[in-house]
DNA sequence: TATATTTGCGTAATCGATTACGTAAATAGA
DNA sequence: TCTATTTACGTAATCGATTACGCAAATATA
């Protein structure tokens, strides 16, 4: 039953050959004969030999594989973020871990770890929101490993990113909203911790600040990125009576359920509320009202993730300075607002 | 600044002690002493040592990584079943290689090669709409990798499953929509060649059968798994004025077109169209009208498939009997229907 | 006291590949 | 014709760990 897997030896004994030579004679050195390499090549095709790819890892200290860290696959940006880098990696002969921290520090830290241990030739990751510390990803960094960071970037200067521009996508919302009239706008931030949240909290003030109104801070919610803590938080911020016409929530799942509690508190979206959202993820579209949201390239930043490490991996560590990549997003309008 | 990996040797010679002796204390074997156990211990604690995993895969052909195949991570049950997994899989020191086939067979048969050349100690599969041969999943277990199909399981019997009874979920649903009064019930069915897909359909015409009626052919829609596909092919059915009243659509994406193209038409779900989708994703609970599907149990899939898994890799391949289990799939009804 | 056994460790071989180095035979140059 | 250089391999070392085996010293048994 068991077929054993074919190596080196075995096509040198079969040819009476050395396993260096057949090794040469695969990789077409130039110091095997054409004959030789041709009945090297030619058998090793029969016997369907492939290299056990450990062995070659662990020779050649290089494992063509790619760790990559996202919060969680359930954000469609992250798993559109994850398809761009494969796209890009697969034709330079890498594969792909994915890994997800589930918004934990403790794993993260474990997942890096992991990695390094798996001699990965590159991490690529999207930070958990409860991550304050950065020593793993300098370990990983000091092993020789570079390290780059999407999406959701840590203020750590020593390595590369592909972000978008938070504040001014936040911004663009908001004034989206003023040219619509509106003016008491509630924000649901993310978690407070979270940088994202905090920069698009920033857009949010400075597009105050640039229409001449005075921002009120009770119109910020502070919860987690999930429907049910926007439709929670909505609701109990409802029962306070305070008078909105507006809606930004940091991403769409919450806005999903903002708009669910808002609705069920008789209000009518766009008319008594208009609402915009962010990540355009896919069903959005199909929402009643359809929702208005910012387009993030996920799958770009990807790519241009993935880019930057493959122009990394050579890098001589020593003078190394890392790149900063800003992606552009988009709103999209629709009927929500 | 490039920090070296500390390895077995530099705590041997700072011990003045062999490297198998050190390999052996780290391992806790009893033919270490006591004091050079300690030793030992505490200094590759404070070096930070941790082994070479492609040394340690290569000696001792065992990798701790497990393969994971899925169609695609938009799938909101594939990333799902993944994740449950990784639950399992975690416990017992398992990591996880996630690969996306992207429906595609060419894909997913490098993929499963590329798996078997890093040597994982296990593969798990949710097949590709393409796939018709199976002889790369052989191949695997030829090498003594076990194999599991979960969700989207081939017809071939060599290995373990772990499926949802496809056919009596698509009953379950017809039923419910006869229950509502409805008797022209339009079947959004998946790609032809998919298994699951047929099988579905077999639901759908037994559940005709069962109550007494004749099931028409004009009302069975083949298009594929996306909302587009789902909108576009419904849009063109609805122009051949056919009447219906109900309608079931193979997966929630799919639906959400569906119901799209529906409401355009000016019908009303649900009094003029009963609808019901299959996977209950996350947001169709949001719809309007929030969606009545079929919840299948991707999590729970997910775990039974790793733990499968864990209890074939030490199975002797000679006479092992391949399990099939079948999990409960659950009618969720809301106001769509 | 003499032999048997255990304890604790070292040496050598191994996993499957790659690379440094050495060398006989074939060819080239003087 | 004799030396210099290629050509085309083979041998040995290496990557970092684990395992088989051997062996001296310490302990136990007779």
């Amino acid at each position: 039953m068991k077929k054993k897997q074919i190596k080196l030896k075995d096509i040198a004994d079969a040819l009476h050959l050395s396993v260096p030579t057949v090794s040469r004679a695969l990789r077409d050195s130039y110091e095997i004969s054409q004959e030789t390499k041709k009945a090297v090549v030619e058998l090793a095709r029969a016997m369907n030999y492939k290299p056990n790819l450990l062995a070659v890892g662990l020779r050649k200290n290089k494992t063509f594989k790619v760790g990559v860290i996202i919060p969680s696959l359930w954000y469609y940006y992250n798993s559109a973020a994850v398809t761009g880098m494969e796209e890009v990696l697969e034709e330079h002969g890498y594969s792909v871990m994915i890994c997800q921290s589930k918004e934990s520090y403790n794993r993260e830290v474990i997942q890096v770890r992991n990695l390094i241990d798996s001699r990965v030739d590159g991490i690529l990751v999207s930070i958990s929101q409860s991550t304050i510390k950065y020593d793993h990803f300098i370990d990983a960094q000091e092993e020789g490993i570079p390290v780059i960071f999407f999406d959701r970037a840590p203020s750590y200067e020593g390595a590369s990113k592909v972000v978008i521009d938070n504040k001014l996508a936040a911004k663009s919302a908001i004034h989206h909203l003023f040219k619509k009239g509106r003016k008491r706008i509630v924000f649901i931030a993310g978690p407070e911790k979270l940088r994202i949240s905090k920069t698009r909290y920033e857009g949010y003030l400075e597009a105050y600040k640039e229409h001449g109104l005075e921002p009120d801070e009770n119109l910020i919610i502070n919860c987690n990125f999930t429907k049910n803590m926007g439709y929670r938080a909505t609701k109990s911020f409802l029962r306070k009576n305070i008078d909105i016409d507006g809606l930004f929530a940091i991403n769409d799942r919450t806005c999903i359920g903002a708009v669910a509690a808002v609705q069920e508190a008789g209000l009518k979206i766009p008319q008594d509320v208009a609402v915009v959202g962010f990540n355009d993820e896919p069903t959005v579209q199909y929402l009643t009202p359809p929702l208005t949201t910012i387009r993030q390239p996920a799958y770009e930043i990807g790519m241009e993730a993935a880019k930057l490490f493959l122009k990394e991996r050579n890098a001589d560590t020593g003078q190394f300075t890392p790149t900063k990549l800003i992606l552009e997003t988009e709103l999209i309008v629709r009927e929500s607002s």
